[in-house]
DNA sequence: ACCTTCTCTGTAAACGTTTTCATTTTTCAT
DNA sequence: ATGAAAAATGAAAACGTTTACAGAGAAGGT
């Protein structure tokens, strides 16, 4: 089907030389005298050669590969820490490699096990969750993987995340600078770190102005717009025990908490004010356009990669100590979804 | 730094074989014998065994991976693509590359390179251009290549779109069975395969109920909600030669539109009717709901991968003939940003 | 007992590189 | 010219598999 291809030993009998020579003259030309480097750069221009990579690979034990866990591909969220990882991942000459997890153990765990079959160098998680290879791991011997996204509480291998509860503090906090004590939270399921994490902030926020936690002003979601509407549905319907302003831990629920405003004949932010989180692509052009708390994703997925290409770096000394883990800065972006507390 | 992993030599060493009936053990069982095929078994299990996926591929020849070009994997607009290209690379046991072209050129060349060089055993186009390598390989052998997304024209690689002309044509007419009339075009770009069969099918819309094409009424943009503002600002702004309704070509767009639309006291629909294109997740939660063309991307990675599939398939006979595009139908999301032509 | 046929296993070649080591060629001071 | 040092090259091993081939037993029919 395909013409032969050439390999190295074709152009070593071109350029009348060992394939040895040929090798050389591609990886470390100043070895190699410049009549025959000629020689070899024109019958590779003749025969159109492309190294092996597999073959390579194999000798040099390497496979240039680093493999990317997502819990799901399809969620337009991961694009932008993608996009950094992969950027930053063929800058320094590795492939991305995605393993769509589908947030499934067993998936998880074929794909670590590319790690221990050279089919990747390293490894980049972002769902929060350690594959169950991983955890069995030796202690001694960290394996090359980074967190990202969500940490994954002592596990000790190198981290980057937001800092989600101090993000959530200060998104709670410019709420009550607003005026307003009666805050819910619109939160995400109750076993993710991210909402753990959100949640705290919310609460620290609350207990340092003296604001007493009212247990019936937490949603439980899932991020998702629909989350968002159940919660507005449930929590604004009362006007009796209406919050004034609502923290939400996606822009997602945000909007859906908007969209259930809007349908009891709420204005916002007039009547009630909606925080977000995440500042997701169409958050600015929502009607009022979305304050929320800016993720910066790309940054993200640019420090992990960064921290991962650092420990695969051999001139870098192994540290095994465990490192405090890398926090990429949030930043409040206050729109017209929130406002002063209505009087009354 | 690893512990040494284990060989298959390991595996034959410990079960007292040699390492060809390991292999044949794990990858023809019914040609050994009971009794060894415990025996390597158990053998991989205290070695804790795991194939070197390289030195197989070497062997082999091949490298299970599939290279995913796509013009900005920052995009979300891939994320279902890709998810549903993923889920059917990986059931049919292939990896999925991306290759982040950012739309240069000497990327694409550098990704198509891993065909030739072994990297990868096929590659799925999400961007609508052939790079550079693959133009010049000669015309009896098709690579495995597959467009999806943007057609190339006169390619004669296998191709999976969807009809953006009838599509279009659908929205466009649409807005005229609502009795509008002075419809505008708020298009893509001019070199952009997508805006060109969009146009046209705009434009036989129009035709076919008699419609003159006034080029007044069409706007170029880039996809972006900044192009639909500016589309909006610019064809919204006079009263007198105002369209009643835009087709965009993007939700972006269209939400863009809107915005303008807002700002100028214009209410949509009752002023002005607003059809998007692409069913964005946002789109029905919007205000207003957007009335809009679904491209089923999911579908689109579905059809890319499985088109693909079959032709990598050896059991298939290879066909040579150049194949129709598979067309993934659309379908009209009518929400309330489109309404009757307000009278006067 | 002997040949045939089958089932099972081992030997060794091959996949296309990189790299060590030894060898050849060149350079250059004497 | 000569030898030593330096530079350039080639032969061959290695990376970890799969598989063609052949050989060794075992089974079974005559």
């Amino acid at each position: 089907m395909h013409e032969k291809i050439a390999t190295i030993e074709d152009v070593a009998r071109h350029a009348g030389v060992s394939i040895a020579t040929v090798s050389r003259a591609l990886h470390k030309p100043d070895v190699v005298s410049q009549t025959t480097r000629e020689k070899v750069q024109a019958a590779i221009a003749t025969t159109g050669y492309t190294a092996n990579v597999m073959a390579r690979n194999l000798r040099l034990n390497r496979s240039g590969m680093i493999l990317l866990l997502v819990p799901d591909i399809g969620n337009p969220f991961f694009s932008a820490i993608l996009s950094g990882i992969e950027q930053g991942a063929s800058k320094a000459g590795y492939n991305v490699l995605i393993g769509d997890t589908q947030n499934d153990p067993d998936r998880e765990a074929t794909y670590a096990a590319y790690l221990r079959s050279n089919q990747a160098d390293a490894m980049i998680l972002l769902n929060g969750r350690l594959p169950a290879p991983l955890a069995n791991s030796p202690a001694n011997a960290t394996p090359p993987v980074v967190i990202a996204c969500e940490r994954i509480p002592g596990c000790g291998l190198p981290t980057v995340i937001i800092d989600n509860e101090q993000a959530a503090f200060e998104a709670t906090t410019h709420l009550i600078n607003h005026g307003h004590r009666k805050i819910a939270n619109v939160a995400g399921p109750d076993n993710n770190i991210l909402t753990v994490d959100r949640t705290a902030g919310y609460r620290r926020a609350l207990s340092e102005h003296g604001i007493a936690i009212d247990p019936k002003l937490t949603f439980v979601g899932d991020y998702s717009i629909d989350a968002g509407i159940a919660a507005g549905r449930s929590l604004l319907a009362d006007a009796k025990t209406r919050p004034t302003g609502l923290f939400c831990a996606s822009d997602g629920m945000a909007i859906g908490v908007i969209v259930a405003a809007k349908e009891l004949g709420l204005r916002v932010p007039e009547d009630v004010s909606v925080f977000g989180f995440d500042d997701i692509h169409l958050a600015a052009a929502y009607d009022p356009p979305l304050t929320t708390v800016r993720q910066p994703r790309r940054r993200l997925g640019e420090q992990a990669i960064t921290l991962l290409l650092d420990r695969l770096d051999p001139k870098t000394p192994n540290k095994t100590g465990k490192t405090d883990p890398v926090i990429v800065p949030t930043e409040l972006i206050i729109r017209q979804s929130t406002g002063p507390c209505p009087q009354g």
